[in-house]
Order: structure tokens, then sequence, then C-alpha cells
DNA sequence: TTCGTAGTTCGAGAACCTTCGTACTACGAT
DNA sequence: ATCGTAGTACGAAGGTTCTCGAACTACGAA
């Protein structure tokens, strides 16, 4: 795993595997998620995004995310930004993002 | 669901979801058998791709791949030929697919 | 008709996932 | 220094999935 400065650990390109992308997406919450921060198009505070779960389920997903190497979280203050990993995807992937993210929801 | 002559149910276009298709490619089993049902690139006997499984289980996968709309499954005499919906998921979620084969495994 | 082959169904056990509440840490503001 | 806010860690409950073996069905061949 990547340190980051702030030592929350990501998955570098070469440790992705596509069954855990697969698996990272293929829940409800967590696509909602991923077109989210698609749609917004830049890091976003994990909290603005508003879902019918608690905190603690937030974060869990999250954690799902970013260990699958789908996005990258880093501290920022009291909070914490979390980006789409869109071009380590589509460099990996090609196609597969926007597979998904054009799919009828 | 669209049934078949066989009467072997599977889920029409508008049925599919790609929850379920993420999901059903997210098994490390089912993702090797769609591997090679695309690089045969014609429908195929269920049992001839062989795998360290039972055949229940491989019961299994086929069925969890049949119903996200992975794959078609009729009968032929006593076999069953599987075959990639290749063009549907094509129409459905462009470049998924291909996202998928080309990764690196 | 009898047998073998291909596959399904059912039930059960183990492993895993999702969700939550509670307790905790870390940072910023007052 | 104290408080509030944002998020994490942990444990537990409930659900789902994966795997198997055993019993079953369906078709074709001898």
């Amino acid at each position: 795993m990547d340190r980051m400065p702030e030592d929350i650990p990501h998955p570098s390109l070469d440790e992705i595997r596509i069954e855990r992308v697969l698996h990272a997406l293929a829940d409800p919450i967590r696509l909602h998620l991923v077109r989210e921060l698609a749609r917004l198009d830049t890091g976003v505070a994990c909290g603005s995004i508003d879902l019918p779960i608690t905190k603690s389920t937030r974060t869990h997903h999250l954690r799902t995310l970013r260990e699958a190497g789908v996005v990258t979280i880093h501290p920022a203050g009291t909070s914490r930004i979390t980006t789409l990993r869109r071009a380590d995807l589509d460099t990996l992937y090609p196609g597969l993002l926007d597979g998904i993210l054009n799919a009828p929801h």
C-alpha cells in the first residue's frame, strides 16, 4: 500500500484488483456515492453527499471504496476529502467507469 | 422475465440492473467463466470450462450470471449451451465489458 | 428399457457483508 | 481549556453468499 502523507493507506495502481473494484461498485449506496463524485468532478467532503445511513455505515462504505482503489481520501482539517480515482481507473480499465456512469439509473 | 422456448428464464434488456451485473462479475470464478466465454466467442457447454468446483457450485454460479443478465443458457440435448450476452451488455453499458475483459489478470 | 452422463434442487455450514449503536479520536472555534 | 463537529473503531445482529454432498430429473445411447 502507498502511504500518503496523511497516513491513510491506498492501493497503488498495480495493487488494484478488478474483482475488488467490481465488488465495491456493486453496492447501491457505494454506486450512488461514486456517481455523485463523478458528477461533482472534484474532491468532496465525505459527509456532504446525503444518504439514508448512519455515520459509521458511511465510513464503512468509503473505506471499501478506498481499499478497492476507487477513491482517495485525505484529511482536510476536521473533515476528509474524497476523490474519485478516475484517471487511475481509466488507465487500468478503459471504458469501465464510463460504461457504469452512463448506465441507466 | 422473458420465457425462452426452453423455459429457462432470462431478464430482458430493461430488467437488467447494473448492480446485479457488477455483483455477478465480482466473483473470481464467475469472472473466469465470463473471460472464457468471451475468448471462445461462441456458445459453450457449461461443463467444458474446467474449474476447481463441484457441479452444484457451477450451477449456482451460472444461475447467478444468467439471472443478472450476463449470459444466456439454453438446453441442447443432455447438455446446456451458455453464451455471453455481449451485444446486450454493450448496448446497455458501452465500454464496460471490454474494460473488464481487457483488465490485467 | 436400462444405463450413463449432464445438470438441477435442496439443505446445511462457513464465511462474509451490511447496518447499527456506542465509545472513541482529532481538529477547530469560542 | 472546553466544546462541538467530523469522522473512526469496535462489537453484535441479521442477511446474503459460497460451497458442498446427496438426492433428483432429463436426455441419449446401447
